[in-house]
DNA sequence: CCTTGACTTCGAGTGCGCTCTAGCTCATAC
DNA sequence: GTATGAGCTAGAGCGCACTCGAAGTCAAGG
């Protein structure tokens, strides 16, 4: 697979990736990312599966994983197969918070929308008592 | 209505509300709630009215509206009747928000659970060869 | 009386996740 | 040759939302 050997600069992985430059260097500084392939000059030449790291390292943070978390997951998957089981035991545990989350948001999600509804209700109220001041000036 | 005339401390307000007395102090000194009432001696004496304000302000973080955006809501509802409107817009903006970020997550859920089963599917091939070594052994 | 403990204010400190700056090296374009 | 621009490192700085500490007041209990 030829395609696969294509390698990426920094600013193209942040492009990507939507993550920036500072960010990738700074996930690479704390160990989130392995150290990147350089070339000669130093630069980073990205592969694609560092690019597959990003994307679901991404996914993590969006979901409210802390970066100490993402570590542990990230150091057990440079750790090799043995480690296959306590992977998908983070990720489980991972996955039931975000439920519970989503379940709490969507209970939010209510709540919020009886308030608009009672505001939408409120402001056709105050609608109607200015009509009625108007039209008793107008009679007056 | 006798019972709406009950007061609460503020440890009693952190104990319903969840909310820490720290947190509740920070919550009025920056103007997230209006200044509450105080005994002779200065100390707080919160109204059922404050203890709400709390929840629905802890609503609103839980949804992750920052709180800047939640001080404005707030002062928009002491400016009164005249900016029901405006307080019914933005916080159709904010559900606008919530419900493209329940979407988003959803898809993520969905990610988590393919790598999870990856992850399960590799455990058992795992396993499996593990059982073939140790039958060579046995059989060599 | 004096200790305990709940409260007060003011201001400083913390943890998180970036985000940016300064000063440097290189490669390419003009 | 030199200007431009991309990338590099190390370390400082930032924004957010708390969170805590110090020092003081006050009321009730022993």
């Amino acid at each position: 697979m030829r395609f696969m050997d294509r390698t990426y600069t920094i600013k193209e992985v942040a492009a990507e990736t939507g993550v920036t430059a500072h960010t990738l260097r700074y996930y690479e500084r704390i160990g989130l990312l392995e150290p990147i392939n350089r070339e000669q000059n130093g630069r980073r030449r990205y592969a694609e599966g560092d690019i597959y790291s990003v994307r679901f390292l991404t996914m993590l943070r969006a979901t409210g994983m802390p970066i100490r978390d993402m570590l542990v997951f990230m150091q057990l998957t440079r750790a090799g197969d043995e480690t296959v089981s306590e992977r998908a035991e983070l990720l489980e545990r991972h996955q039931r918070e975000l439920q519970s989350r989503l379940k709490e948001l969507a209970g939010h999600m209510e709540v919020l929308e009886r308030k608009i509804a009672f505001y939408r209700g409120r402001e056709r109220e105050l609608e109607a008592e200015k009509r009625e001041a108007a039209a008793l000036v107008t009679v007056g």
